[in-house]
DNA sequence: TTACTTATGTACGCTGCCGCACATAAGTAA
DNA sequence: TTACTTATGTGCGGCAGCGTACATAAGTAA
């Protein structure tokens, strides 16, 4: 592929200092992330982390009769799969890709070789796991307290910090899916949404019209997470994250390793 | 006091081998945990962490409109506090005490050092905080799809496992708190439950009549926290956790460091 | 064009929980 | 006893989201 990639499309290894990024990068493997593809099954062990750069997944559970719900979102800022370092080896829930793109892969082997030398990679993935107990605690207070209108602009705010650009390839039902509703459900928030004027949907292509809008339309679930992102992962301000920018565009095309 | 208790009520400080604990124990402050003490507040810098023995901590968001809803529950088989390890120093949710007792409380320090050793501590609290992740997805799941009966059967199994005996003090009004429901709603829930026998409730006094029935009347969240508890923290097999029981019993009375 | 699939929109009755108001009962203190 | 607080039980209108069924529209392939 020409296609211009870097590791550093990804927050948690752009923030690694040099002498780290010498070592782990070239271990990294560049790999296509296509639409619905299952990273990893509930129960099965994990053989790879992923850094996702141009692509979002999804961490859900999928009940006994086949109902399913999102426990979080991964995207350029995280990296899928804590379990391998965190010493479990697997999770009950799935994850799957939301958004197609590509993502960086690790080894569990090197993933936890990395981990144990207790150096800034550990450091950035305790952090990321802390960052992502608070997503999963506030999907909970959201399922409990809030509309499914607010959901609805909450995830898709989640996702877009996620991804670069401001449109969303995704059908009502992915989405339904993704939220544990029904899709005509879906249907109705997005319809309200779009009549306030803050997005356009036209099949399965969401353009965010009115970021600030949505915003506020959006429970206080979001603000939440988004600040203690900011706070447990400053990227910015790490010396090493070689001119990673203010506004929440990732993208560094054209540079190489 | 002169109450028999043992840093080896909990289980986590259980499993830890004779080398760790001899350097560990001497730095634990035996502490009360009297009804409603909040241990840390939201976005509060922690300076410590607590390992419950007889008490039970619920973590808990609380909106903006002052409503609440519980994120997870900690007892004898945890530590309240998993930020101060994980780096981020606080969380946006509370910790408060749902059920009185005591617990064995580290300074932020000591912790942190413990942890950084890199020994089996670092090991034990890694994987209590993914089955921590668990328990949390398990909540955004359960507040999505089901009952409220059932939600009410999975907190009471859950809030058992964590302490001795087969009886909880707890006020209908406190369990709506922590569910984040109406109490009125938990007074039907917990009716509805009494009149099936399983239970009896006497004025903020549960006792279990029918421990299998109500698992059976519970949603399978509860079947799939606990399994991956038990993945986890297997601590039976642990060779260092002194002869602790196969069974749910986790007091040794009479025992002394 | 035509046929077909996919994505979205709409309507209707049902249910679980909410918000509110109030009633009852069990403990507690004088 | 009486008065008071605390804990629980009950009833009712309202509403968000569900399950279901069906309609429309946009793409796709012949």
């Amino acid at each position: 592929m020409l296609s211009p990639h870097d590791p550093r499309q990804n927050y948690l290894l752009a923030a690694l200092p040099a002498a780290e990024a010498d070592q782990v990068f070239p271990h990294l493997e560049w790999v296509p992330m296509p639409l619905g593809h299952v990273l990893y099954e509930s129960g099965v062990q994990m053989r790879h982390v992923y850094f996702p750069t141009t692509s979002i997944v999804s961490l859900l559970y999928v009940m006994e009769d086949g109902a399913s719900a999102e426990i979080a979102i991964v995207g350029n800022e995280g990296i899928v799969g804590v379990s391998l370092f965190m010493g479990g080896e697997s999770t009950p829930s799935r994850a799957v890709v939301q958004s197609a793109g590509h993502a960086y892969r690790l080894s569990g082997q090197w993933v936890k070789e990395e981990f144990s030398r207790a150096g800034p990679m550990q450091h950035l993935l305790l952090r990321y796991t802390q960052a992502l107990l608070t997503q999963m605690a506030q999907t909970a207070v959201c399922n409990r307290h809030h509309t499914l209108d607010q959901q609805f602009c909450r995830w898709l705010l989640l996702s877009l910090d996620r991804l670069p650009g401001n449109e969303l390839v995704m059908t009502q039902e992915l989405i339904a899916n993704m939220l544990g509703v029904r899709r005509e459900g879906v249907t109705e928030a997005a319809g309200n949404v779009q009549k306030a004027g803050l997005i356009s949907y036209h099949r399965g292509h969401i353009k965010v019209l009115d970021r600030a809008g949505l915003e506020a339309r959006a429970c206080e679930c979001y603000a939440v997470v988004k600040k203690e992102f900011d706070r447990l992962l400053p990227y910015r301000d790490e010396p090493s994250a070689l001119a990673v920018h203010s506004t929440s565009l990732p993208l560094r095309k054209g540079e190489t390793t």
